[in-house]
DNA sequence: ATAAATTTTTAGATTGGTCTAAAATTTATA
DNA sequence: TATAAATTTTAGACCAATCTAAAAATTTAT
């Protein structure tokens, strides 16, 4: 048996995981998971033992087949109950993230499987992230970041990587809500910040920092 | 705040004190907790710390008005969620005990009060159980044992108060699915068994045992 | 190449929830 | 009502997850 405490660990080393191909390190599991350096190494023994990452002292962690399988499941829960929050219950996508990070927890298989039919089977959260199917693949969406897109273009707006409340809430004061489209009206040179048209019609700034943490497709 | 555990302590105190208006043994929480007494004693002593027991030692537990709220909180979370498993994911009533028991431990007061919402603010849960409202009130259903209806009476199949696998799945068998009529057609004198007609149609032999545990209305 | 800075691990303690075995208290019975 | 039986509590231990402080290893910089 896996526990509540096991389950976050191993999610936070895959999500670390996606953002490089290098051994995961000790203190970036400890900013992630609210902990000191020392829990983390105790709790990177234990899951070693357990077979769910492969850890030598010192030289940080990588999950396993077993433990990134794991951690998919918890990711798909994750995202599959922030649906159900934002379409059934009505609630905004600022306001989903801490209920889910409880519901991803619950154990049931028969659970998730009849959940995701009752969903209709969605390929994204409300935040535009893929939801791994029940075999861990996760959906190729083939989203960009908006600061890859050149001058001129437009495009739609799908999701963003950073999920603050802060930032969300930034996004819906300017207006810019999933599914709207994006035309990059100009880019400077010197800090990459962008003016963008927003929906067709208002223009507006942004940093290269917003930028890219908003995931788009092309028209 | 309060644990997951605690949130089970007083949850059960509560059950065992709808049976009784006396004080409730150590024992008897062990046996629902499913742990030692010693356990118990140790719990009791920390939920009365926290004021939301009363409890001298040697003489028993009663819930505070405070750990009365908690706890009709807990048993309303689990109910409505049943009810959603059942009416929107297609759960038959004997299989959603165990995943409520995770889920009623879910936080968020926003979440529960929308859940209410989309169900229908919903009376009872699929047993028939009365599913406190938010204030801790729970609906007057007026619902009696079949075990106290009389002969030749016909009443309506509301529920049960015991909600085994084993027990469910025999009433399955015999066909009493909520909403379904029953006819009284004979009680037995020396062990009060009954002889019903289910649905106006097929008779059928039961014991007083099961008649005990199954919550009726009159026509 | 070595010293300094940083990161990571070890050692030892703490907290919550549990246990067993033994002691204390209450209840039942002869 | 004295004693036996049952219940409940205490004492002391364990496990999971965490912490702090100190030691060890690695990385960086001189």
């Amino acid at each position: 048996m896996i526990s509540f405490t096991e389950e976050n660990y191993l999610k936070i080393i895959y999500k670390l995981s996606a953002e490089t191909d290098n051994e995961i390190s000790t203190n970036a599991v400890a900013e992630l998971t609210q902990t000191k350096a020392a829990s983390v190494t105790d709790m990177l023994r234990k899951l070693s033992e357990k077979q769910l990452v492969s850890y030598q002292k010192y030289q940080g962690v990588r999950l396993t087949e077993e433990g990134q399988s794991l951690a998919l499941k918890v990711i798909r829960k994750h995202r599959l109950w922030e649906v159900f929050l934002v379409n059934k219950l009505g609630f905004n996508w600022d306001e989903v993230h801490e209920i889910a990070e409880e519901l991803e927890h619950i154990n049931s298989e028969e659970l998730v499987q009849r959940l995701d039919e009752f969903l209709g089977f969605p390929q994204c959260d409300p935040h535009g992230d893929p939801i791994p199917d029940c075999n861990g693949r996760m959906p190729e969406l083939g989203y960009k970041n908006l600061s890859e897109i050149e001058e001129q273009q437009t495009v739609i707006m799908m999701g963003v990587s950073q999920h603050s409340t802060n930032f969300l809430q930034y996004l819906a004061k300017i207006g810019l809500n999933l599914g709207i489209s994006i035309e990059v009206v100009e880019i400077n040179d010197f800090d990459k910040s962008l003016t963008i048209k927003i929906g067709g019609s208002n223009s507006c700034f942004i940093s290269y920092e917003v930028a890219k943490n908003l995931l788009v497709k092309a028209f």
